[in-house]
DNA sequence: TAATTTATGGACAGGTCACTACAGAAAGGA
DNA sequence: TCCTTTCTGTAGTGACCTGTCCATAAATTA
């Protein structure tokens, strides 16, 4: 099954990371397609035969951030040994990702979709949605290290990813605000302190 | 020295509130002129003579944001006994505040302008030094409460008010996301415990 | 070669944006 | 009473927005 018609003449992937890096830098709504088409190199009518719409083409790029830029810090959780390992290297490689000078300072999922019109709330809402997604990926980390025996049992798991994902979100913020990666690793240097014992 | 011309027809400080409620609720770029000028009752000239342009009508409803929203929460910084009651005194009135249900849910300092298109990069940096701001006052307090003795030697007021500065942006994420009240303040027992002894 | 399928760029619709020109209205001052 | 000053709404301005139409180009299939 061959590929019939004619072909695509532009990288799709290539393509996506810079819509990634726009809305990623500027968020949702103060990047247009039509300057979107012009970095891309490609006319509107390809952006659209290929993407879909903006939100589509929005989602495919937040998808693209959680597939190469948030999958280390997402890894952490399942392949370190301890759970607090794991929220640690999560911060750590947070902290480090956001200050990483060669791509936008803080977290996509975080910054690119604040605020929105009506017509876009749905944005928003998908925004929001993947960071609860993450946080309950927190939780369950934890409640397993309260049955496993690493926390006590009267540590609440929700209470603490709710806390540590405050932390994640606040070094968004910080990053933006042109803080350096050692001030931010001071930041998660305090905050794992709250580790319960 | 009595006012000369016709006398305006608006109360213009209900029209500041107005402004502050929309932009707070849905950020800088997400609310046009013409619907604030519509919700306030007046025509786009009434606006514009009375704030200017977009920009200092945000200006000011970020100012009276600061005066009659933040002020409870950055009062608790010169008004407490101890800076640890300050902190924490600022934490829980931020996390009720940020519950209210008759407002938008965080802090508009946080989630009005977080981006931007090129042209209005200078709201994003104006948002950026005023919580760059709050928090070298908060480092001030902590620097004092290690003079004084309250604070061991060792306390970092720098870390310790970007540290609690971030627990702080956080709790404007998780309000935006939903949160309750309950939810926010267990964050805030958390954040607490990283208080040096 | 002919038919089909898909991608392409350019031009353009229809809407909204921030902002303003203008003429008239409502006040104080002379 | 008349002038000056300031605010008022109407009706625009040009620029930009998302999304589409259309003729054409480039590939596979018959």
């Amino acid at each position: 099954m061959a590929t019939r018609g004619r072909p695509r003449a532009f990288d799709r992937d290539h393509a996506l990371r810079t819509a990634m890096l726009a809305f990623w830098a500027r968020g949702y709504e103060s990047v247009s397609t039509t300057e979107l088409a012009g970095s891309m190199g490609i006319s509107q009518s390809s952006l659209y035969a290929a993407f879909g719409d903006k939100q589509s083409l929005f989602r495919e790029a937040v998808a693209y951030y959680g597939e190469h830029e948030g999958a280390i810090a997402r890894r952490a959780l399942t392949t370190s040994d301890t759970a607090r390992q794991a929220v640690e290297t999560m911060l750590r490689q947070s902290a480090d990702r956001f200050t990483d000078r060669s791509l936008p300072s803080g977290c996509m999922v975080v910054l690119a979709a604040t605020n929105a019109t009506a017509g876009n709330a749905a944005v928003q809402e998908f925004a929001s949605e993947l960071r609860r997604r993450d946080e309950a990926a927190l939780s369950a980390r934890l409640a397993r290290a309260v049955t496993e025996g690493e926390l006590p049992g009267h540590a609440d798991p929700g209470a603490l990813a709710a806390y540590y994902h405050s932390v994640l979100y606040g070094l968004s913020i910080h990053a933006r605000d042109g803080r350096d990666r050692p001030g931010l690793h001071a930041i998660v240097d305090l905050a794992m302190k709250v580790w319960p014992t």
